[in-house]
RNA sequence: CGCGGGGUAGAGCAGUCUGGAAGCUCGUCGGGCUCAUAACCCGGAGGUCGUUGGUUCAAAUCCAGCCCCCGCAA
């Protein structure tokens, strides 16, 4: 069986990587076209793109795929199948309807459930206990297709941005290879999907990082899990930048202080007030320094109880 | 050539502008106090100040190149 792949960041790498284990032939894979990123401003290829070239197979990355000279380019591959996975475009009807098994999506959520670019890191915002993986027949709306098949995973209460993306890619590629099959013979029925019950897992920005400590403390501290490792969750102190890479809720609060006020500095975590609770901080990154832990923070920067956290770099 | 911060003891920082004996907090080792302690007191060890070269009587500090870490932007 032909398959032409699409996909672009490392999960969509990590899917195709398992995919290429099963005796398909990958004919081709399409991804975002490579773009400047870094320190410097050396064009960077995405991690499907590395995956591909390292097994072989030819890379098609279209500016915008719909357009009819691309559509031909995926036509001429002649696939008998299209597997996409965090692809980055919309796919047209034209190339929807190229493939007789047609184009199935490996989506990181319980669909109808978080439809959307960032649907693990979401998931952990909004506090979920358990979140999964979408295999669909795609459509022309956005994450509406008909599912094929579901796999979930419980979300840990340590869960981080970072190790549930891992979790995900794992179990999207292994329900990916266990619903081929099912669909060539015709066993997997396609389902349609219910209304979605949750907003749409919106694409994450730096902005969304930028802390708000009159939020309640249990929302300070999903976010900073969920927005771990990436975009990173932050504060201003002294007029300067502070990442918050690791908190608690710390339940003896003592409550009263304004959000964002330093209430208690210890020897290895000092603790902020927020607007509901307070929360201990426990790992940092001051600008333009490491990531360290709130111990080695408190070393040596002087931080006296009273010290406001801000939303910005001026007023503080 | 996108903008910017930084590399000083095991860790985190100050000192650099205004060259002139290596400092702070923590850790570590030894001693003391205490019913006791992660608390307190006394004492010690530990650093070619990222690297190469230059200026100077004298360089962590001034100048030039190189390596490495990080924030922003994209």
């Amino acid at each position: 069986m032909r398959i032409v792949y699409m996909g672009t960041p490392e999960i969509a790498a990590v899917i195709l990587e398992r995919l290429l284990q099963e005796p398909y032939e990958v004919v081709l894979a399409v991804t975002q076209p490579d773009r400047p990123k870094g320190r410097g401003k050396a064009l960077a290829c995405s991690p499907v793109k590395e995956a591909a070239q390292a097994a072989g197979i030819p890379v098609f990355t279209p500016v915008k795929v719909r357009l009819p000279e691309n559509v031909e380019v995926i036509r001429e591959y002649a696939p008998d199948m299209i597997v996409v996975a965090a692809f980055g475009q919309i796919l047209p009807k034209e190339i929807l309807e190229i493939p007789r098994y047609g184009c199935i999506n490996v989506h990181a959520s319980l669909l109808p459930k978080y439809r959307g670019a960032a649907p693990i890191q979401w998931s952990i915002l909004d506090g979920e206990r358990e979140t999964g993986v979408t295999i669909m027949k795609m459509d022309e709306g956005l994450d509406t297709g008909d599912i094929l098949l579901q796999r979930s995973v419980a979300v840990t209460p340590e869960e981080t941005g970072g190790s549930l993306h891992d979790k995900i890619a794992e179990l999207g590629a292994e329900a990916l290879t266990e619903a081929i099959p099912g669909i060539v013979d015709g066993t997997l029925v396609p389902v349609p999907q219910g209304e979605m019950t949750t907003a749409y897992a919106k694409q994450l920005s730096k902005d969304m990082g930028k802390l708000d400590f009159s939020w309640d403390a249990c929302k300070i501290e999903r976010y900073v899990r969920g927005l771990n490792p990436w975009p990173g969750t932050f504060s201003f102190r002294d007029g300067a930048m502070l990442k918050i890479w690791s908190v608690s809720v710390c339940e003896d609060a003592a409550e009263g202080a304004e959000p964002g006020t330093v209430t208690a500095v210890g020897k290895k975590d000092f603790t902020v007030q927020t607007g509901a609770g307070s929360l201990r901080i426990t790992e940092v990154q001051p600008e333009g320094k490491r990531r360290m832990s709130a111990e080695e923070y408190l070393r040596g920067y002087a931080l006296p109880e009273g010290t406001k956290l801000g939303e910005n770099r001026e007023e503080i």
